[in-house]
DNA sequence: ATAGGGTTAG
């Protein structure tokens, strides 16, 4: 029945009976249609119909006319749940999620009982605005409202957890749930590929599968998904199998997935092999194959991958900032200027410069082709900078030498109200080591974890002993190694022996090489740094012994290369 | 109500 046939009834005006004014909403397919009844529902009464205004509404936001939804909104004075489920979720389509959220507060205000629907609403918003005090409010308003049981607003909190980082959070909720319908298995298991939890996500299939749910496409996907590294790969090959048994992999999410996963478990010739059988390709599964390649080390090959994309027919999309901000990563790995511009050119032709992953990604890639005033520039340009592009700057300059600037811009970061994270404290006490900036350095590490409540990690301790073994305090530097709460590796000793090469402190020169020694037993570095040591002090009968072990074992110092440009590419 | 690709980090 199409709304034409039906309109003619409205010839009747008002008299028409609510249940047929009603079927016309129904039928409504076009913005002008849902015009023509919304001007009839205003001349009728509007309390007979308490359907229709749902339905309309529905109509105008499915159409994006949400000044038409707030105007028929304000008319409508006795508004049910499902009226206020409209206004909030076509708010949240378009992605205004403050506004959705807004307007939940109103209807609960108003006294109008939130549903299922409406929850799951509003925790998407949440969600996407990275809301975690928000979501947690929510989930007690389920608590107290007896909705915690409600499968939709469950599957949707554990979603919304899950995509907030509150693992734990989601996992409680999941496990508290009293049925588990598949869509919540299915938001499960992905959170577990968030956090590249492989071994749960295995867990939770397996779980799906003794519950007696049938996985879906969904599910193979977030499974798919969890997986990384090369001793994943034989795991990935059974679940492509299992894939392929149920008939799944016509489907282009999980396809792509597969492309990727095949990437992130280096296994890049099965990666080819299924991309190129796909008669179809779109921009993400080209993002995704060629960002495959990247990671694993072949920048080259992926910038070559994105000129074939480029002049393919195959893809019709336009690359978007993600992959541009995946290629400049390619970039800044190759050090090749080139390449970075020709993507940045590209950005500008197709206008997303500006987007801020982009900018970070410039920024970078100038800076690690020796080019780092232009990635200054752009960090000014910046309409809205996040805590990625302070990062990204603030390592700019100090692997280039400006300690002061990234000092200086440290605290620019603090007034801007942004919270330093591990990668802030990295940059900056990489910018001390690279300007001898040894007490500023000290400080940092101090108060990192005191005033920040940032953890150090092995990096840091790394250049904290490289900057302990700039004055000579090695002693003082082997008993932090000794006290770190993580096992120190070969960065962090090796840096000591760094410390100990350059002040030819022969003593714990040869015990912090015997550890390295166990750690990296054919790395012929320490063995070399040590002999300088020996060198320096002239003990040559130890220097000859050492270079006669390394020549024994057959060993050979990788030669350091460098080089301005590969012309060529 | 759930899905695929991403930027900084010796």
């Amino acid at each position: 029945m199409n709304f034409v046939v039906l309109g003619r009834g409205s010839e009747f005006g008002s008299r028409c009976a609510p249940g047929f004014l009603s079927a016309i909403g129904d039928a409504v397919q076009a913005l002008s249609q849902a015009k023509q009844l919304h001007a009839l529902l205003v001349t009728a009464d509007l309390s007979c119909h308490p359907s229709l205004p749902t339905k309309l509404l529905r109509s105008y936001a499915n159409h994006g006319d949400i000044v038409s939804a707030r105007h028929l909104f304000d008319q409508i004075p006795h508004r049910t749940v499902l009226l206020w489920n409209s206004l909030i979720r076509a708010h949240a389509r378009c992605r205004d999620f403050s506004t959705a959220f807004s307007f939940f507060n109103q209807m609960r205000r108003s006294g109008v009982n939130p549903d299922g629907f409406t929850l799951a609403c509003v925790l998407r918003a949440c969600a996407e605005h990275a809301d975690p005090f928000g979501a947690s409010m929510v989930h007690g308003t389920m608590i107290s409202s007896g909705l915690v049981s409600d499968s939709i607003a469950g599957a949707a909190l554990v979603n919304s957890y899950s995509k907030l980082n509150f693992v734990n959070d989601a996992h409680q909720v999941f496990d508290e749930m009293p049925e588990r319908d598949l869509v919540s298995w299915n938001t499960m298991i992905m959170c577990c590929s968030y956090g590249g939890n492989a071994h749960k996500g295995l867990e939770l299939f397996h779980g799906l599968r003794e519950s007696g749910e049938k996985p879906d496409g969904y599910t193979f996907t977030g499974l798919i998904s969890c997986l990384r590294g090369s001793d994943l790969a034989c795991i990935g090959e059974g679940i492509h199998g299992l894939c392929l048994k149920e008939g799944y992999t016509s489907n282009c999410h999980l396809r792509c997935a597969l492309v990727s996963m095949y990437s992130r478990c280096n296994v890049l010739h099965s990666a080819s092999l299924l991309f190129r059988s796909l008669s179809q390709v779109d921009l993400v599964t080209w993002s995704a194959f060629i960002t495959g390649f990247s990671q694993a080390g072949e920048c080259e090959e992926s910038i070559c991958l994105f000129r074939e994309m480029m002049t393919s027919s195959q893809c019709a999309a336009r690359p978007d900032s993600i992959l541009i901000a995946s290629l400049l990563s390619a970039c800044a790995t190759l050090a090749s200027i080139r390449p970075c511009k020709e993507i940045h050119c590209f950005a500008l032709r197709v206008g997303i410069n500006s987007s801020v992953s982009v900018s970070c990604g410039l920024i970078d890639a100038y800076s690690k082709c020796g080019f780092a005033q232009d990635g200054f520039r752009i960090f000014e340009m910046m309409p809205r900078r996040t805590l990625v592009a302070y990062n990204t700057v603030i390592l700019s300059m100090g692997s280039n030498g400006l300690g002061g600037e990234a000092m200086q811009t440290f605290v620019a970061m603090l007034n801007e109200g942004l919270k330093p994270d591990k990668a802030t404290f990295s940059a900056l006490l990489c910018a001390c080591c690279h300007s001898g900036l040894q007490m500023e350095g000290r400080k940092l590490f101090n108060r990192m974890h005191s005033e920040f409540g940032v953890e150090p990690e092995i990096d840091h301790y790394v250049y904290i002993v490289k900057l302990f073994g700039m004055v000579g305090e090695l002693q003082e530097a082997y008993d932090l190694i000794q006290a770190m709460p993580v096992v120190p590796d070969s960065g962090v000793w090796g840096a000591l022996l760094w410390g100990c090469s350059i002040h030819g402190n022969k003593e714990l020169g040869e015990i912090v090489a015997k550890k390295l020694y166990e750690i990296e037993p054919r790395k012929t570095a320490y063995r070399v740094m040590l002999s300088n040591i020996y060198a320096v002090k002239e003990k040559w009968g130890d220097v000859k012994y050492l270079r006669n072990e390394i020549a024994k074992e057959g060993m050979h110092k990788i030669p350091g290369i460098s080089w301005i440009e590969n012309i060529n590419f």
